[in-house]
DNA sequence: TATGAATGAGGGTTCATTCAT
DNA sequence: CATGAATGAACCCTCATTCAT
């Protein structure tokens, strides 16, 4: 109850776990700021004082989480690698972190794709960050598998155009979210175990849909 | 004011036609009862006396925009169909009902899944619903492509076992989730060419995968 | 459900019925006209149409429950027996009446005393009726007792006067009130013994009183 | 608008003044916090901060104002005194109480018997305490005046016994009740006259009483 | 005679936010 | 650096009451 003297950095991340976690067990809105304050021992002025304003909060939360998530995936997507090892790798990365940090994944992934307008930007701004790693990791691999230019799918032509790569980013990191919202209910699995599952499903089957190859040929 | 006297069996369903559009535009939370009102043109009590609380308007916005879904689906995917032909089907008239029903969707998918304790029940069930659905359809294709017995995945052998089916159900209707996302923040394309864009990338690894191919062999 | 006729006379009654069991139950302000109605089998409507409004319905129930114990009282507290007797059989055509009444007895003594301002003016009319009844009874007695006419007690003169008969008459319209509740609470006993249990603390004491003796003379 | 700075404590015995003012001017269900709100100059949300609740408002109130009035009446029905007086002294003190705390005699006594369920609990205890020291002071009249092991009444002997205690306990609370009702009605009179004139009516019936005696024996 | 449909108004409760210390 | 005290604004819900049939 009385509070210690502690430096602003420091205060401020413990204000941020604080509301990492109860905004994963409440949700945004459902969350408030007593329940926050209360979190980390704290008097409600000195979150407004710090972090301006809940909506200012979780968007910090946002950033901290997403920059800590990016980080990992990318620390481990190795460019040298060839795109299945990148792909692999990223994705044991990721499993790795929402084991780990269970809380900022929620926050990230559930709680916040969900809320309507003032919040949604910024975990847009997180989300587009992540899928886009995976996007340029796709491009990457286009050209290195089918060489030339890339012209769209509408056209005939078999090989996937830049749109086409973004939506199988999407279709890629929705899996992976899904998958690692099962394992989160299931009971725990190694990350290489999960990356493992995912590569098996979308890997084969992106390879040859990477030369142009498509279902329903 | 305007007081129209309106049966209430249709009277129901306007309110929940209302109530969608609502909670689709602001989340479970940020949604209130007042907004509902009005944009049904009925005065709150009404809200109240035929459907019970805002809980209970939810709850039977998620069964009765589920149950849609799932019939869409259902209907779609022909058991008398072979699976890969099953499954691209039901996507199709998934991304089908995603297009026409944008609200319905956003609230079963993007809204529901976050909320804190009340909701999360209702929407699981409906998802549940849905997903179970999907791992049906896999465990079937998995007998007529394996014939025998199947054992797990991690004593070492490689055809998928029961739990995981599940997995890949989750990963499937993760990954149409997803997709269906990006279709509607990108701007529309035909049912069919989502289904077709979904199945070039799971069911071509899918396939080998019920055989018992595994990524990283 | 489906509404027999019933004659005007007939159903007021049961309205009243209705209400009273529901006022006795929830007291006037938790009391709600839909429990009301639907005690009755009837629909809001007509108890508006019937009975005015929800004060007037109150207003209705405690008049005729008032006035039927008034009856009681009256009938059994005969003119012509001493007033000692007639006090006593008075009291036990009360606690008859208590014990088949419960509702209408709550109603006019538990809940009705209560109420702020509306409601409190019927209320306060029957009950003084009653302790009217009593007054006018003790200053009988006062009369044959004393013979002659009766000064103050505040001028150190002994025998009560006209107010204090009044005051008297609160005194045992109160304790009577109590002992029934007393009861009501405790369980069930005979009227008569009830009476007795009264007329043993008061009667002793009131009879040297109405001669003139005091506590503490 | 206000706003200004008063310690918690403080301010709970304002709320808990505001609160017992209205609840005895509107009755439980008619006040609202607004109102309570309103009259101690506090907004709405410090009443919920301190009090909880309205309901829990309630029950503060009931509670401080009983134990004041348990007080007054013990610190004055000293036990050293002989029964008779030690009673005259307690309803002195009853009386002397509801002259100076009009509304919070109201509140316990008129509003709170009425409510339906939620409030009843408290204001029952309340009562119940105060009519315990009665009964109390009645059991030790007993003992002291008829020496021996005390039998009921039903029976056919004559002393009363433990349950009659707390008839008699209820009949006495009832009439000072009623009486103090009467005198706020009537105009003001000494705490002590009132008392006497209690007295003269149940005390002198009351120790013939506690020796046997009884009305119609 | 009888009612399903409808509402204005208000009550209890909570929340994000800010002073004054 | 730190907080107890305080509030405007909403929100969910319910009630007495009335049309239109």
């Amino acid at each position: 109850m009385k509070a210690k003297r502690v430096p602003r950095a420091l205060r401020e991340q413990q204000m941020l776990d604080a509301a990492v976690k109860v905004f994963s067990r409440s949700g945004y809105h459902a969350a408030s700021m007593d329940e926050i304050a209360e979190e980390c021992d704290v008097s409600k002025p000195m979150l407004y004082l710090y972090l301006g304003s809940k909506e200012e909060l979780f968007a910090a939360c946002i950033r901290r989480e997403a920059d800590r998530l990016i980080a990992r995936f990318a620390e481990a997507a190795d460019p040298s690698l060839e795109p299945g090892d990148q792909l692999f790798r990223g994705l044991t990365a990721f499993f790795a972190f929402v084991a780990e940090h269970r809380d900022s994944w929620i926050v990230l992934y559930q709680q916040a794709r969900a809320q309507g307008e003032p919040v949604v930007a910024e975990v847009a701004a997180a989300r587009a960050e992540v899928s886009g790693a995976v996007t340029t990791l796709l491009r990457r691999a286009v050209r290195e598998v089918g060489g030339d230019d890339v012209p769209g799918p509408r056209a005939g032509e078999a090989r996937p155009d830049r749109g086409e790569a973004a939506a199988m980013a999407a279709i890629i990191t929705g899996a992976a979210d899904a998958l690692a919202g099962w394992v989160l209910d299931t009971g725990p699995e190694a990350a290489e175990e999960s990356a493992r599952r995912l590569m098996s499903v979308i890997w084969i089957g992106l390879e040859p849909r990477l030369r142009g190859a498509r279902y329903g040929g």
